[in-house]
DNA sequence: GGCCAGGTTCGCT
DNA sequence: AGCGAACATGGC
């Protein structure tokens, strides 16, 4: 094993912490990805060989800067540069924010959240395949169940490595998914339609029948016709697929009860809000809503005063990321 | 044990 | 167009 030195420069305002506890659902461990100690952790999958990539910050939240060390059995020079791109999508180094933030500091419902996340980039996967798996495995459970199907997957079929005593695992390539089959994708719990639809989009990508790469050069309204195209695929997975696999800024699903219990929360609502409701609500965020989802979804998850789950603010060794973000309210 | 969870499809009205 | 059922799993 051989260890190779890198330094990304992300653009500002990016808190490292934040974005790699988010990358982890703020739980440390989910499914490829690991943050403890401050160093975020993913093997990656380049070609045929692994990559462990080690992140860890070493700037500021307005002059940042991170440290990526490189874990391989001698790389090609070409690879390396494979791999910080994908450390870059994966820690969506390269996102501009300000757009949003000039958007969400005059609104009224956004702008509190925003500014105690400000820094916070959007984590993407690192292939538009992965992010789609990962989509169709959670559909309709609760995320509690997601993460537990998303894990037993990555690590029944992942191809994995082990590097100083720990042992790491990359996302699946379509092939092993293809070679799995029905069954082996059923005995780890998925039912037979998610099974169907996720056999059938690793058969057709390992054969090279179908693109999912290719989607990137797509508008988003042809990326989603396409995707909800495939069986098993509908608005709520296609949605998600633009916003982590994809990174773009608009995507929004609308369908999404955790998301529309969040928007009811923001709103100060009582009851439910429908999806019809919250789809017109949210053109007013328009063409950012992707971040205004994933800000949602992170001041939820982190316990922020009066967007609930106050339970599950305390993470990362008991300290509450919130408590550090709190800070930056003036 | 029942019901709801970060849905989708299919078969009915 | 709209509604209900089936589907696998985890947590309360």
């Amino acid at each position: 094993m051989e260890k190779t030195l890198f330094s990304l420069k992300p653009v500002p305002p990016y808190d490292f912490e934040l974005t790699a506890a988010y990358s982890t659902y703020f739980r440390g461990n989910y499914g490829t990805d690991q943050f403890h100690d401050g160093v975020f952790r993913r093997l990656l999958g380049v070609g045929d060989a692994l990559c462990l990539a080690s992140v860890s910050s070493s700037g500021v939240l307005d002059f940042p800067e991170v440290r990526v060390e490189l874990t391989h059995e001698t790389l090609k020079d070409e690879i390396f540069s494979v791999c910080l791109g994908l450390v870059s999508r994966v820690l969506g180094l390269d996102q501009c924010l300000d757009p949003f933030y000039s958007m969400a500091d005059v609104d009224p419902a956004l702008s509190e959240i925003a500014r105690t996340l400000r820094g916070l980039h959007l984590p993407q996967t690192a292939t538009v395949f992965e992010a789609l798996v990962l989509s169709i495995v959670g559909q309709g459970i609760s995320a509690q169940a997601a993460k537990r199907l998303r894990e037993v997957l990555i690590q029944a079929y992942g191809p994995s490595a082990e590097i100083a005593g720990r042992k790491y695992y990359a996302f699946p390539y379509p092939d092993r998914l293809a070679g799995a089959g029905m069954n082996g994708l059923r005995s780890i719990g998925l039912t037979k339609a998610k099974a169907e639809s996720v056999l059938s989009i690793a058969t057709e990508l390992a054969e090279g029948r179908l693109d999912l790469e290719s989607l990137r050069g797509r508008p988003d309204e042809e990326a989603i016709r396409i995707l909800t195209g495939i069986k098993g695929v509908g608005p709520w997975t296609a949605q998600w697929v633009l916003i982590r696999g994809l990174g773009r800024p608009d995507g929004f699903p609308c369908t999404d009860i955790a998301l529309l219990r969040a928007i009811a929360m923001l709103l100060g609502k009582e009851g439910p809000v429908k999806p019809s409701e919250a789809l017109e609500y949210s053109l007013r965020w328009s063409p950012y809503r992707s971040f205004v989802t994933a800000y949602l979804f992170a001041a939820y998850r982190m316990g922020m005063p009066n967007f609930g789950k106050q339970d599950k603010g305390k993470n990362l060794k008991g300290v509450s990321i919130f408590q550090r973000c709190e800070r930056r309210i003036s």
